[in-house]
DNA sequence: ATATTCACG
DNA sequence: ACGTACGTGAATATT
């Protein structure tokens, strides 16, 4: 993949990048830390901020430890139902953004965060790593240290290229096909649930993905007694949460702290899903207990991840054994799957002869290099390679997207 | 070397 | 009372 020179989205230099290690002045109240012009706090000039008042004068935003002492020791924040870490008090997102409203630094606090991740961990890292030879960045995948079989990627890191936020996006786009060509990403929907459907055997989840109906908006339709056609974003957006999370042996306090709701309305949520689908609710039972008698888990092609706490006298790590039990097959399966995928598409193009390159692969999605004129025929027999690969009791699906960006793709 | 946080599927 | 979806890698701070 190219890097990102001479694109207008990661022109780098064009705007003052925040200092760093920053720190806390009036500045960083109202927006994300500036840069300053010296490495120095203009102490003498700076106006009373509420740093001050709380007995503070620098602070490393960048230290959770001190960001947990001034939050809860010193503003005194809201500690309830804050987690404690070994080193003070959590300040991860989550724990941040149920106080946004109770202090006017939380927010700022939270910007910050992001631009500095997406900063660090990208920006900055990534352009120094372009092979002059290439023009490209590469990575280094390993394929025996995931316990389920999926790939990695380091040095850099390639599977987790932001996407998520608005920011993010621009940093994908960075990622461009080389001159004269486009990317061709190809991506299979939804292939874990799909695979539930298939080794669960459950007639609703399969039915849904037979007839091409949008899951999360059946399962919401299921949960929350309604038509189909009545669904609302929000049962969706619920529904979603349920899937993914309930599929796995998410508990309840877990659901309700990813959907922030009560425990008990997650709890209700829970039930009724399973009370749904019950074929699903005993496949997790039974997943289980097989694990247990065998000592592991078994993929879809046959890897096996052995799981000796199944049997541990520590419930808090047979719970999470559990969990693993319930996880891998799926998880794995997907793994098997798009390996089975690059083995296609790569014999598909070397037979067609046709010049285009593989460039990635990041757990359900495939990334291809291309000539723009060739792009639609060969993303779809690429597309109709992958959704072949493999026949389940239920299709499987590919969205094929192409562009000259990873991000519009 | 370990802990915390957060980027992705 | 506890602790609560799985799988990774990287950056920074702390010990």
């Amino acid at each position: 993949m190219r890097s990102c020179r001479s694109r207008r989205s990661c022109r780098r230099g064009s705007r003052p990048a925040a200092s760093w290690p920053c720190t806390a002045t009036s500045s960083c109240r109202s927006r994300a830390c500036s840069p300053r012009s010296s490495g120095s706090a203009s102490r003498s000039t700076r106006p009373t901020s509420s740093y001050e008042a709380a007995g503070t004068t620098e602070l490393n935003i960048g230290s959770p430890k001190q960001l947990g002492e001034l939050l809860f020791d010193k503003l005194g924040l809201d500690t309830k139902g804050v987690k404690r870490t070994k080193l003070g008090w959590s300040t991860e997102a989550d724990t941040l953004e149920a106080l946004v409203d109770a202090h006017p630094v939380i927010r700022p606090i939270l910007d910050h965060r992001e631009l500095m991740k997406l900063k660090g961990t990208y920006l900055d890292a990534l352009p120094p790593l372009v092979n002059p030879a290439t023009g490209r960045v590469h990575t280094t995948f390993n394929q025996v240290v995931a316990e389920t079989g999926r790939l990695s990627s380091q040095d850099p890191n390639l599977q987790n290229i932001p996407i998520r936020s608005e920011l993010g996006r621009k940093i994908r786009r960075g990622f461009i096909a080389a001159p004269g060509h486009v990317l061709i990403a190809a991506d299979y929907s939804q292939i874990e649930l799909r695979i539930l459907a298939h080794l669960s055997g459950d007639p609703l989840l399969g039915s849904a993905f037979r007839d091409h109906v949008d899951v999360h908006t059946q399962t919401a339709a299921e949960v929350f007694s309604v038509p189909r056609e009545q669904v609302t974003a929000e049962q969706r957006r619920i529904a979603k949460a349920v899937n993914y999370g309930l599929s796995y042996g998410q508990s309840d306090v877990g659901l309700a702290r990813a959907l922030d709701v009560t425990r008990t309305q997650a709890a209700e949520y829970s039930r009724r899903y399973f009370q749904r689908f019950p074929t699903i609710h005993k496949f997790m039972e039974d997943i289980v207990t097989l694990a247990r008698a065998q000592g592991g888990a078994r993929t879809l092609l046959g890897r096996w991840r052995p799981i000796p706490n199944l049997t541990s006298k520590s419930p808090q790590a047979r719970h999470a054994a559990e969990r693993m039990a319930q996880n891998t097959p799926m998880q794995g399966a997907g793994a098997d799957l798009i390996k089975l995928a690059m083995l296609a598409t790569a014999r598909r193009i070397t037979r067609e002869n046709w010049p285009v390159r593989m460039l990635l692969t990041v757990h359900d999605e495939l990334v291809f290099e291309s000539p723009p004129s060739l792009a639609d025929e060969v993303g779809a027999a690429l597309q109709q390679e992958m959704e072949s690969v493999y026949q389940l009791s239920i299709p499987l699906e590919v969205d094929i997207g192409i562009a000259d960006n990873w991000a519009d793709a």
